[in-house]
DNA sequence: CCGAGATACTTGACGGAACAAGTGACTGCT
DNA sequence: AGCAGTCACTTGTTCCGTCAAGTATCTCGG
């Protein structure tokens, strides 16, 4: 139905790569989401805090830390970490060491919760993402969303996953 | 469901492709939605669904059909449509063949929003995922996207773009 | 060591999105 | 025709995330 001066756009296959790649950015997380609320009673960036610290030495982390890992802001964090603290699965503690900072630590009832909760979570990344893809395409995927990465993401925040767990 | 100190994850190479999806997913709605609240003052979902009209036949469409388009929920798109009648860009007329429906029509002042709009948001389509990207990794992720929709979305909207029911 | 500026959070105010309930209009069965 | 059930929205409430401002601590130049 174009007249003839439509607003500049993409050739037809740009768009539909576009489309579908902004179909799967809404609905992915969407997804993601609903597993975890609906088998776990948590959001999936509640989910992630508590996953990151678990996988952390101490299972112990700085805050701003934490919400790198989790692609959060740290305001975003700190709400999050006050709703955690009320349930029981994460406490906060001063630095010893920088007394701006606060660290995360996951609780023992934190830890089984997250215990509890992985399995399903995992199934469900691998039944929407790893399992319709061919092996070939999960590489694909591999290096184009961390191509893509590099250039969305904001400087600063490019995380190195958690170091060894002293757990 | 085995039991195991760690909670089950994923192995070190499905983990890596997981997070960096994960990062991709956050990141690139946060961009595009960065560029349009600067340059434009509007939100992306608010861009798309004026171009989802801008698109269609008489720039009209109903609620449900635009908010199918731009992956959102029917409330989340009628408070959005509410915005954009406040600011002249949109509005709303009764659907003559269906008294339940409310049809969404983009103005002229809409149009001429979306029409200089849009130059800034391709480019910045361009410049976070197809330039960074081979030729070969669009088409790629063109059908990791699409096959990851498919499994994603929830049945019902899978929307085909162009006319609406003039069948 | 003192003060200016940066850093690491926390918090008040605000706006947007979800959930659920409500309203009016169509459909289908009898 | 008439009623039950569904559909297409809209709206009240509530929660969550952001922005901006506030507090406490660290760093660094002089």
């Amino acid at each position: 139905m174009g007249t003839v001066d439509e607003p500049r756009w993409l050739n037809a296959e740009e768009q539909d790569t576009w489309l579908a790649v902004l179909a799967m950015a809404v609905w992915l997380p969407d997804a993601i989401d609903a597993q975890l609320q609906r088998d776990a009673g948590v959001s999936h960036f509640e989910y992630q805090v508590m996953a990151m610290l678990s996988m952390s030495p101490e299972r112990t982390r700085r805050m701003s830390e934490v919400a790198a890992l989790a692609n959060g802001s740290l305001t975003r964090l700190s709400r999050t970490v006050d709703r955690l603290e009320k349930r029981g699965w994460v406490t906060r503690r001063p630095d010893p060491d920088d007394g701006r900072a606060t660290l995360a630590v996951l609780t023992d009832t934190g830890w089984e919760k997250v215990v509890a909760t992985a399995p399903g979570h995992v199934a469900e990344v691998r039944r929407l993402v790893l399992d319709p893809l061919t092996r070939t395409q999960v590489r694909q995927l591999h290096e184009i969303a961390t191509r893509i990465r590099q250039v969305v993401q904001p400087e600063g925040s490019f995380p190195t996953l958690p170091a060894p767990g002293t757990a």
